[in-house]
RNA sequence: GCUGGAGUGGCGGAAUUGGUAUACGCGAUGGACUUAAAAUCCAUUGGAGGCAACUCUGUGUGGGUUCGAGUCCCACCUUCAGCACCA
């Protein structure tokens, strides 16, 4: 054997070896159980693998050897995450097509990962830019559109007209372009989503199951941001809607319009030639009335339709305009013929009559266990320039059902088309005023209609108004105003009801302008504009509330607005502060605020205006308190701050305290010496130890002291104040003085009220606010004064009949009275998955002419990404749009006719979203991953990786993976029992901290820390390096890095080299050291599992030092410690196993088993405390009885001597542990 | 501001979950080998005191629970990370 341990030599040879032989493939056939063990694969940059990268490899790669030693089938593979920016970046800079860099670094990655000696499965091998699998990427943005998930809306962004492109976030620099400096604007662009939203419930509730860190389950819960609470309508007062909005309607030019009721036609054709004046609408000309003789004639009706809808691929639009069953007419605005005749209409107001029917409803669909849904339907088709018709009318007594339903492409409620919810009268007795009132609603529907999009049916309370959503619907009777958010509809639609609009027009325009930074940045100072001729009702009191706009409040967030109660929100609160809006308390502490009163020297709680200002503030039902303090005339502060303390033990952030004189500096003395935090402090003539900076002043207490008391007051005042504290444990400070006072100048009150940002007035002729001030009156408004909002919960008052309620009990009967309704909302918003930028997976849909947004068929993918583009730059269109290739002979899946294609590509968390399915079955051409191949490795056992990942990649995937199970994609899993699905990508997840550099700062370029691993592994070799990688610390703490350790584990190796060099398989054995080996394998086994690398090789260097000192050791000795080593350093063990004339790999060999028996000592040295204090040890049998122990303890020569005749109260003993002797 | 972590020698970090604090490694100091250096080997290494046996003290700070606290409870300080007007 060489005595040198070379590993230049050995590395790359058994690297060659192991893949030669294909000892780490993964057979998707074998009967073992498996484990899928994966990392998360890189993103190849130019500069190359970092130190931060093979952290998580050889965790992952020490484990997988690991259980692949127990017997199990493992997948461990390794790809690239090849999509992305920096490659384009690249690209513009210097000129290399992205194909090519990202090839290259491919190789170089390559390379230096398969030099640290992983054990991944490289036929896996996958690359998320290659059309073989981008393929797939576009086959699940299939899978989404169909399912509704995915979308395109406008959604606002930066944009920079002179560079004509979107800006990232980090890009826009003080509201410019970071580039050329013009002016950044929000712009509503279209934008292709993926509504993750509609799973945030089931990713929040699922973190419950997982094995994930604390830290990132809380992210991602903090991430979805659940908040329960209540959705409440306000009506707006004088509100006429107006027409100002035209669509676009690209693909219809004339719609006709079945039906015999004229009144109707004259309705939807006057809506229509407002917001579509091109828009011909005409009556069907051979349109034949149904008659209205209930279920049958519908049903046929019906399916008459659906024949069209496949023939001439009609949208078939279905309307609803009431709930019925059993042929009872239960339309609320037509009570005598509804299921509600029995009440007596006449004393209930429509929304009571609307409340009703809406449980009868319910109460009927839940005699149905949910299954059926009853609507009364009227039938629309409308036509193709100069298609074919069929209608379907006023069928009354039919019940559809959720499955004939399903038939139809849109569904939506129409009810406002026929029935004004303002008269309730139907379409022929409505004036046309009162109809355009419901304008909105109408023209949505229409407006859907057109544009042939699905929307959600809007709730029958969904008539005019602002809706809002609050936590604290208890507070309802403290809202004094509404917010809108600048971008809110409503603020257009009104348009010409505002009189101020210019104003109001000219803040929307200063918010768009506003980078999100700065919108933050300045949130204490917030801003605003009032909507002038508008005005909102409370709905539990009918009061009037003025309106405003203000970017505090976001448009994506809840509805967009906010109903503000000041007194119970900060946030309303600074702003009814700045606009003077009245602020009412709903919500009561149960607790009465304290006031503590401090007076000053010589004086007493009787003195003065002290029992003036206790009485005042009983009325208003203060707690107050004036204590006599002890020693007036020779103050002393600690023991007065000894008194104090026992007073305002249990202060809190509500309550106060008022001061005079020298009680003042009592007073800040106190709040700092105990960190006390209170609401306000009021410092009336305060002594402090200002007062001796003057030397006027100082003459002044000199001459109106007697000596004791100088003595004292100086004493008293020279500890050191921190003002800076002070002022930042209270919320407000009030300074008084008077111009007259004989201690204080006119200089100490300013610097005084300034290093404390004090509120301060200086009154006149009020002395020392002594002797002649027997009353106070001015402090009553102060104290009194609301400075900042009171959150928390209490009782209820100002709140009608729900004074005195608890406030969480209250929220639901406020809600209940308001007609409002209880609702859940989420942080987390859709996944905008857009980029305009060349090099990701395109978007696989077309835009037709006749047939607009097209999804390209199946077959047709993928959609290759175009390689003639040269130009990368921004232009203002996005990259695809040039390229001749991509945008060449592009036809309409649907109809044939020319196309234009989506020029966005996706964003690239798409790609890395399912590609863990891909290793799967990377090479199949037909699905993305045999169902098969799914049951056998998924889910996947152990995922590390970074915690950069934690709110997006994983959620995203969570996302995919349950889209998967909905769609039938996902097989039984095994582990959660019969018919259970898992729907849970990633079961255990381990994030590996950060490597910092030499200097404990992150690695970066700019600092100049980053450290390659090439030259480490030069030096040092890939097992030194693994094993130093797994020997800094917890893989989950972030460390520095630092070059000496990784000596350490070289020498280690060295050591093991030359021992192994030096001896042959022979006798030596005893029961120590094989008890050393049995423990060794347990603490090994044990931290493997649970990734503490760092002590399991530290218990492999303890038993190495024992093993070490035999000669000829017993093989068993030396093979179990080597193949434990060979999970951390596999290239060494590989060697050394070869050369002691071992057969086969050592990483395949069987993982050694522990003997608890072995384990087990029979004698320990048991520690000996005196008073919890260590004082001796003695040698005993482990399970030897107290009896026995203790006369033998207690002779012992250091116990006798710490007992030292002392009776012993308690003899502890703690059997295999400890002995603690009390005295 | 909110949320979640973390504070242990000169440094990276251990501590069987409430039972001898500082395992293992690095560094440092002394010694051996060497002409010398490197490498290697041996010894010492939290602080203070003592010739020594040994004693006192010590896990961010201050309290508490306990026979016993790095570990549990309360308050605070420092620090890292994420979110940030989320109604």
């Amino acid at each position: 054997m060489d005595l040198a341990y070379n590993h230049q030599d050995i590395e790359p040879k058994w690297q060659k070896k192991w893949e030669d032989s294909h000892v780490f493939k993964a057979d998707n056939n074998s009967q073992k159980e498996k484990k899928y063990v994966l990392d998360m694969f890189p993103y190849p940059s130019g500069a190359g693998l970092h130190v931060g990268h093979p952290e998580g490899y050889t965790a992952t790669d020490i484990y997988c050897r690991y259980l692949r030693m127990k017997g199990y089938e493992v997948i461990h593979p390794m790809g690239w995450d090849a999509f992305g920016l920096p490659a384009e970046n690249y690209a513009i800079q210097i000129g290399v097509h992205p194909q090519k860099s990202i090839a290259d670094n491919i190789v170089n990655f390559t390379k230096q990962i398969k030099s640290l000696g992983f054990s991944y499965d490289w036929d896996r091998e996958i690359n998320t830019s290659d059309p073989d699998y981008y393929k797939w990427s576009q086959w699940f943005f299939l899978l989404l559109y169909k399912n509704d998930l995915a979308y395109k809306k406008k959604a606002p962004v930066n944009w920079c007209e002179s560079c004509k492109t979107v800006l990232a976030n980090e890009q826009v620099v003080d509201g410019k372009c970071e580039r050329c400096k013009n002016e950044v604007i929000q712009k509503d662009l279209e934008q292709w989503f993926f509504k993750v939203t509609e799973y945030a419930d089931e990713l929040l509730d699922g973190l419950d199951k997982l094995e994930w860190s604390h830290a990132l389950k809380t992210m991602q819960k903090n991430w979805i941001g659940k908040s329960e609470g209540a959705e409440i309508k306000f009506q707006i007062t004088n509100f006429k809607s107006q027409i100002n909005n035209k669509f676009q309607i690209p693909n219809i030019k004339k719609i006709y319009f079945a039906t015999g009721n004229d009144a109707k036609l004259k309705r939807v054709k006057k809506i229509l030639a407002k917001i579509a004046p091109d828009l011909k609408v005409e009556k069907v000309p051979d349109y034949v009335e149904v008659e209205e003789d209930g279920k049958d004639a519908f049903e046929n009706s019906f399916k008459k339709v659906i024949p069209y809808k496949g023939k001439y691929d009609i949208p078939v639009i279905s309307m609803d305009t009431a709930v019925f069953f059993d042929g009872e007419d239960i339309n609320p605005l037509e009570p005598k013929r509804s299921a509600l005749k029995n009440i007596d209409e006449s004393k209930l107001s429509q929304e009571e009559i609307c409340q009703k029917m809406l449980d009868f409803y319910k109460n009927i669909a839940q005699k149905n266990n949910g299954q059926k849904e009853f609507y009364y339907e009227d039938y629309w088709t409308i036509l193709y320039p100069d298609g074919i018709h069929q209608q379907v009318k006023n069928k009354r007594d039919y019940v559809l059902t959720r499955e004939e339903l399903s038939k139809v492409d849109i569904y939506f409620p129409m009810r406002s088309l026929y029935y004004s919810q303002v008269t309730g009268k139907s379409a022929d007795q409505t004036n046309e005023e009162d109809y355009f009132k419901e304008f909105e609603n109408v023209s949505r529907a229409l407006k859907t209609l057109l544009g042939l999009q699905k929307i959600n049916p809007p709730t029958s309370e969904e008539a005019l108004g602002i809706k809002v959503f609050t936590t604290r619907p208890d507070t309802l009777y403290g809202a004094t105003y509404m917010v809108l958010a600048p971008e809110h509809k409503l603020v257009q639609d009104s348009k010409n009801q505002i009189e101020n609009f210019t104003e109001v027009e000219k803040y929307i325009d200063i918010t768009k302008k506003k980078s999100d930074l700065e919108r933050t940045d300045l949130n204490k100072n917030k801003t605003g504009v009032e909507l002038k001729g508008l005005k909102a009702i409370n709905p539990v009191n009918q009061k009037e509330l003025p309106i405003y706009i203000s970017d505090y409040v976001l448009a994506s967030y809840g509805t967009g607005a906010i109903m503000c109660v000041p007194a119970h929100d900060q946030r309303d609160f600074e702003f009814a502060q700045k606009f003077n809006l009245p602020i009412i308390d709903v919500v009561e502490s149960e607790r009465k605020t304290k006031v503590l009163i401090i007076h000053g020297l010589g004086s007493n709680s009787n003195e003065n205006w002290f029992q003036w200002l206790k009485k005042e503030l009983e009325k208003n039902n203060y707690e107050v308190i004036v204590p006599d303090m002890p020693d007036s005339e020779k103050p002393v502060l600690k023991i007065w701050l000894q008194e104090l303390e026992k007073i305002v033990f249990d202060f809190t952030e509500e309550d106060i305290i008022v001061s005079h004189s020298l009680g003042s500096s009592a007073a800040m003395n106190l709040i700092q010496k105990m960190n006390l935090k209170i609401n306000k402090l009021f410092l009336v003539a305060p002594a402090t130890e200002f007062l001796f900076q003057d030397k006027g002043v100082r003459d002044n207490i000199e001459s109106a002291s007697t000596e004791d008391n100088k003595k004292f007051t100086k004493e008293f005042l020279s500890a050191k104040i921190d003002y800076k504290k002070i002022e930042s444990n209270i919320h407000k400070i009030y300074a008084y003085f008077s111009d007259d006072d004989p201690y204080i100048s006119l200089n100490q009150k300013k610097d005084l009220a300034k290093v404390l940002e004090a509120d301060y007035k200086i009154f006149k002729n009020k002395g020392h606010f002594s002797d002649t001030c027997l009353e106070l009156p001015e402090i009553i408004p102060d104290i009194l004064e609301k400075i900042k909002a009171r959150e928390a919960n209490g009782t209820m008052v100002n709140s009608e009949e729900f004074d005195g309620l608890d406030s969480e009990k209250a929220q639901i009967k406020i809600t209940k009275k308001a007609k409002g309704q209880l609702t859940t909302q989420y942080k987390i918003r859709d996944w905008l998955v857009s980029r305009q930028r060349y090099w990701g997976t395109p978007i696989p849909i077309v835009y037709c002419q006749k047939c607009g947004t097209v999804p390209v068929s199946e077959e047709d993918l993928p959609v290759l990404l175009p390689e003639d583009v040269k130009d990368f730059r921004p232009t203002g269109q996005p990259p695809l749009a040039s390229s001749k290739e991509f945008n060449a002979n592009v036809k309409c899946p649907k109809c044939g006719t020319d196309a234009i294609r989506e020029h966005d590509t996706m964003d690239g968390f798409v790609d890395n979203s399912w590609y863990y399915y891909r290793y799967l079955d990377p090479k199949n051409e037909k699905e993305f991953c045999a169902k098969e191949n799914i049951k056998k490795y998924m889910p996947i056992d152990t995922y590390v990786g970074g915690a950069e990942h934690a709110v997006g990649h994983l959620i995203y995937s969570r996302f995919f993976t349950k889209v998967l199970r909905d769609n039938g994609y996902l097989p039984v899993d095994r582990s959660l029992g019969e018919g259970g699905k898992f729907d849970e990508p990633f079961l255990k997840l381990i994030n590996q901290g950060l490597i910092l550099g030499t200097d404990g700062q992150k690695m970066s370029k700019s600092l100049g820390n980053v450290i390659n691993p090439d030259e480490i592994i030069q030096e040092y070799g890939a097992d030194s390096f693994r094993m130093y990688e797994m020997f800094m610390g917890p893989l989950e703490d972030s460390k520095p890095w630092n070059i000496d350790g990784i000596k350490g584990l070289r020498r280690f190796l060295d050591k093991n080299w030359k021992y192994f060099s030096s001896i042959n398989y022979g006798d030596d054995f005893s029961d120590q050291i094989n008890s050393a080996l049995h423990k060794a394998i347990k603490k090994v086994t044990d931290d493997i599992q649970n990734f503490r690398f760092n002590t399991a090789i530290s218990s492999l260097m303890i038993y190495f030092k024992e093993l070490s000192s035999l000669d000829n050791p017993n093989k068993v000795l030396v093979n179990s410690y080597l193949i434990m080593l060979s999970t951390l350093a596999p290239h060494i063990c590989e060697e050394i196993w070869q050369k002691l004339e071992n057969s086969g790999f050592i990483c395949q060999q069987e993982w050694p088993k522990y003997d608890e028996k072995l384990i087990k000592e029979d004698k320990i040295t048991l520690p000996i405390q005196i008073n919890g204090k260590l004082r001796a040890t003695i040698e005993v049998e482990i399970d030897v009885p107290e009896n026995d122990l203790k006369d033998k303890i207690l002779e012992l020569e250091n116990v006798q001597k710490f007992i030292n005749n002392e009776k012993i109260k308690k003899f502890i003993y703690v059997k295999g542990k400890i002995v603690n002797i009390v005295l």
